[in-house]
DNA sequence: GTCGCAATGTAAGCGATGCTTACAAAAGGA
DNA sequence: TCCTTTTGTAAGCATCGCTTACATTGCGAC
């Protein structure tokens, strides 16, 4: 899985960052150690502090990536739809699709201390804006008459329920009696509906 | 701020519950370190392990506590509501305050691997459980002709988007630019509208 | 080409954490 | 009063993030 492998590893940092993400999307934020990630590469623990200042920058990184993502799918989503309305709706329905097909990487995203920490990076920073800025702009071209205002509550609101569907359902909130009659999908179908109900 | 203090410390297991919910109030779950807890009551650093099996078990009987207060919460808007329709949005408001009020213990609450996990402890799964039930009997009420498979969608869904609001809001997702012409209040009761919408 | 510097790696260790094990003290019932 | 159970302690293990001092190497200036 390496080549020759003298003193230099290469690209330790893409390697790094690639790891990570493995690491992320298997188990999590909390299941990035720097330690195994340097093991697993060959290299010493103290490798890594030669390119990140500390594990959280790495972290970051790959939240950006996981940003960078997001957005894409929203550019795809908003292509391909036929109308504005449509493309709200695929916009909302790439976020649900990210969270719950790559949960480990959505955790990442938004880890609490990574995007809002004084020391965040600027390329995990702009990638978080891009991703919002997607989402806002289906949002306000769904609805061409609102004005500002009322544009940002929807985007936020309607953020707020995809966001705390997925936030619930990761945490094993919605399990047994609580859903009873109802399938995850007709929920996901529920929360969709009302993501895109202006209020 | 401590009596006598013999060989036995007396009530260890209420002291260190008290003990972590202060020191989770301050800076949520992470915060709470056994062996601090250990030295700021004066005792060894494998005391605490006489009484819970380990760490997480600690953390969950604080999280129990802040389901029964939340539980308390909403019986008490619903209580002083005067028709059902206000005592709904008083509950969904008590949910807000919460979560507002002590970002710390609600953060312990809804801590990942704490409710959702094997070995978790009956009293927090019953005192989240009863939690849940005074919101959705709120939601049964608000709405009596609506079936089962109704309420529970517009719990759900209600629900998602108060907790997701909060999420954001409490991981520094929602400033400056974001919410530009829109202050904190104002999208608090863009939410508690959203969430009451049945949609 | 070669020489020197900046970049990148290593070894060793610090301090903190959760947790375990073997032992000591004291409380309380027979 | 004795003896069992409960509750505490001391010491130490493994892991983690991170730092410091030093080793190696690639690469650009001459």
């Amino acid at each position: 899985m390496a080549t020759s492998r003298g003193y230099h590893h290469g690209d330790l940092r893409a390697a790094l960052i690639g790891a990570a993400l493995a690491a992320a999307e298997a188990g999590g934020p909390e299941a990035v150690s720097l330690r195994d990630l340097a093991q697993s590469l060959g290299v010493s623990t103290a490798a890594p502090y030669r390119h990140f200042p500390d594990r959280r920058a790495l972290l970051a990184e790959v939240a950006a990536l996981g940003f960078r993502e997001l957005e894409q799918a929203y550019a795809r989503a908003q292509a391909d739809a036929p109308d504005a309305r449509a493309a709200l709706r695929e916009t909302a329905r790439a976020y649900l699709t990210l969270a719950f097909g790559r949960p480990g990487l959505f955790r990442m995203m938004f880890a609490g201390d990574l995007v809002d920490a004084a020391d965040a990076p600027a390329s995990l920073l702009s990638a978080a804006r891009e991703a919002w800025e997607g989402l806002y702009r289906a949002v306000a071209a769904a609805d061409p008459g609102a004005d500002l205002a009322e544009v940002k509550r929807r985007a936020i609101t309607g953020w707020s329920t995809l966001h705390g569907f997925i936030v619930l359902v990761q945490g094993g909130r919605l399990k047994g009696f609580m859903t009873e009659p109802l399938t995850e999908a007709e929920l996901l179908e529920a929360v969709l509906e009302k993501t895109l109900t202006a209020n």
